[in-house]
DNA sequence: TCCAAGTGTTAAACGTCGTTCAAGAGTCTT
DNA sequence: AAGACTCTTGAACGACGTTTAACACTTGGA
């Protein structure tokens, strides 16, 4: 059974349940969200549901089936941001230039998904993912980028263009800002040695930081820029390739 | 002391000892490799080692510890691959067209390691990282752009438009492929359900997957060609804005 | 109406994990 | 020779994912 898939084994009709695995996801999110990963685990989710643990594999196989069923939920959510816009704006302009806004409305609804629930982020890497949510996605991405223009190899390279881009910046900021966390912490006097050491091998790091440092540095706006300035970057390749062929 | 940081306190000079830091993150390294993040535990290491997992705790204070020092161990290695290069290159030529070619073989070198070393994907999201080759790859990136033309506060964008690109293709690479192998040992005809309905409601994905199956889909190939192409798009963009300045 | 089948849940247990700690063996300094 | 320091061991702790026997409860058919 291990060898085969939540996706495969749909929730069966309840009878007589005290759950069912809307609510055990929805759960499962709710302390993902607040206490990431390493605050997730079996018996903790079914304290929470009033229930012992054993009883929650009578819905999922796994914990990795819950965390899969978890994140695609979170899909979802894209879908639910993105979806009725697109289809309202799609009848309004037959396929013309508005595919730049369309495909940056669709990777800032992605990123914002991931900033709210960053456990995405490991989950993406670590187990495949293919939930009804995840092939909806993709559907919604490949619309944007067809009526943009896109066909055969290339569309799929443009997706993932796009997409690698989303994912990239939302997994820098992350990481960035639990750095920030974590230096902060440091008043020692060992952690302003070594990171005057480094900052003297490194003159370009030096003066990046010291200019973020000198002017205030707001990490949220210089996260939107960033995601901007490279979504731009992106975007105009992409159309370069549409004119040149 | 869990507030600390590995990078506070360096390994000190032994007396009798019968491991050190390099042999453990080297053993580390090797075990994620073989077998995934899953795979690694202080027992394992520690009995690889010939060693009980107390010992471990002389070295190092914490799993997580040795997890943030084979992950700045294999950044090491995206160094030791473009770092002589770098070096060589850099008299060449005082700054000119050439910064295309250099920043495209930083990108690919830390694809590389990336795709050699899956688990650290999962790293660079789980925890912040603060080692000295992080620095040091920070260093070379920011050194690759500035040689380009770009400074203040574009610099910092456009190195992490292209580490963004790199990190997120990685990661749908690696993910791509563990769907592939998961989907692959589908043979249910509940899974052959799934995956009609899943493709009835979504054409444009449904067409672009069987184009690939008609194709006889290589993936390496695949994988290589999007690179390159979301690479290709972010350098154009990059290039724009150097020249719009 | 009662019975068998099937559906949820519990409580206890298994093995593994990260981590701690007293105890000890070995080495260095004085 | 003695005391201090450096490592390693072995046992233990609590938490974890998962399994299993037992037990209630609901249901559908006889």
């Amino acid at each position: 059974m291990p060898t085969s898939s939540v996706w495969l084994r749909p929730d069966r009709p309840p009878r007589d349940r005290r759950l069912d695995r809307a609510e055990l996801v929805r759960r499962a999110v709710a302390i993902l969200d607040a206490e990431g990963r390493a605050g997730l685990s079996m018996r903790r989710v079914a304290g929470e549901l009033g229930v012992t643990a054993g009883a929650l594999y009578w819905y999922v196989a796994t914990k990795d089936e819950l965390l899969e069923l978890a994140f695609d939920d979170v899909l979802g959510e894209v879908l639910a941001e993105i979806g009725p816009a697109a289809e309202a704006r799609r009848p309004a302009d037959g396929g013309g230039g508005e595919w730049r806004e369309r495909v940056a409305a669709l990777a800032s609804a992605h990123r914002g998904m991931l900033l709210r629930h960053p456990w995405a982020l490991t989950d993406l890497v670590g187990q495949p993912n293919l939930g009804p949510n995840a092939f909806a996605l993709a559907e919604a991405g490949l619309g944007a980028l067809s009526a943009a223009g896109f066909a055969g190899a290339d569309l799929d390279a443009a997706l993932a263009a796009v997409n690698d881009h989303v994912v990239g910046a939302a997994t820098a900021e992350v990481a960035w800002r639990a750095a920030l966390e974590r230096s902060g912490r440091w008043r020692d006097e060992a952690a302003a040695d070594y990171l005057r050491r480094a900052t003297e091998r490194h003159p370009l790091l030096a003066r990046r930081m010291a200019a973020d440092a000198s002017a205030g540095l707001d990490v949220d706006r210089e996260c939107d820029r960033r995601f901007a300035f490279g979504l731009g970057c992106v975007l105009d390749g992409l159309a370069a390739r549409l004119t040149a062929e």
